[in-house]
DNA sequence: TGATTTTGACTTTCTTTGACTATTAATATT
DNA sequence: AATATTAATAGTCAAAGAAAGTCAAAATCA
């Protein structure tokens, strides 16, 4: 099996724990005996944003790089409800949306908060009323699928 | 966790009673077997006045290092952006406040994808082109305001 | 042969350290 | 009382160290 399998593989373990894995590229490198470009190598094309994934790191001292996941569970409720939402999505619906989003865990309230400001009448003003709705869902549909 | 985000941390929990810190930059430095100068580093790269601090200190026996936090600072940092922004906004500029906002940790940079993705084209679909722009503003604006 | 993987030289970013400088307060001297 | 000296602080700046990023050449695989 090729190396940067197994680094994949290796790093696809320790995600079964949690839905953060954090890493240092040299001892990693170390570990599988390669250079530590190897692990960019490995990132780049196995934890993309399309599967879910997203990544931080930071240089200097105390370095790091920082692989997050798109939990799961989370992504099966978000589908489930994706298909849920049909194309129009009224003010006083999203925020029962919201209140079961929160209380699932999926947002924080803040982020809820923000998603409800954002979606408002208030903020889509300028869209033609009987528009609004539409625009709403779409909106929604696509925070979704990008949480 | 590396020496200077001891330190910050550090700092930030004294924050919590009130808006003043003093500080004795070599006992300080002890505690956390350091040279001295690193707490000036430390304060000169978090506590800075784009998030709201404002540094004073006194040489000499009795000297001091203290860091206020000006709440209202960031609360006028986002009024001013408010204020920047005007009727219309395209996506490339988000980009370039969204930015801003992370760096100057108004935002994680969870949050400031999910604005990005509610205000992109994919979402504002259904919206008139000519007007997409012009709700973006009223958007933003609107996120800003309840932040 | 074309695509993927491996390697490594070079770059960039951030942190730590320490030598040297500047300022202030306290104390001693005139 | 004014002035000089000493001690106690803090500030500055650049070098060294500790990561991670980039990119393209070389090797390997299908």
């Amino acid at each position: 099996m090729k190396i940067s399998d197994l680094i994949e593989q290796y790093i696809n373990e320790i995600f079964e724990g949690s839905d953060v894995v954090e890493l240092n590229r040299s001892s990693l490198a170390d570990m599988f005996n390669c250079v530590p470009s190897q692990i960019n190598y490995v990132i780049s094309t196995r934890f993309i944003p399309e599967l879910g994934f997203y990544v931080e790191s930071r240089r200097g001292g105390g370095g790091y790089i920082k692989i997050s996941r798109a939990n799961s569970t989370k992504q099966e409720y978000i589908s489930s409800i994706i298909q849920k939402i049909g194309s129009k999505l009224s003010q006083s619906v999203i925020d029962i949306y919201l209140d079961d989003f929160i209380r699932y865990n999926l947002l924080d309230k803040n982020t809820a908060l923000l998603i409800k400001v954002a979606l408002s009448d208030k903020s889509l003003n300028k869209v033609d009323k009987q528009k609004r709705d539409e625009v709403r869902a779409d909106m929604l549909k696509n925070i979704l699928i990008n949480i």
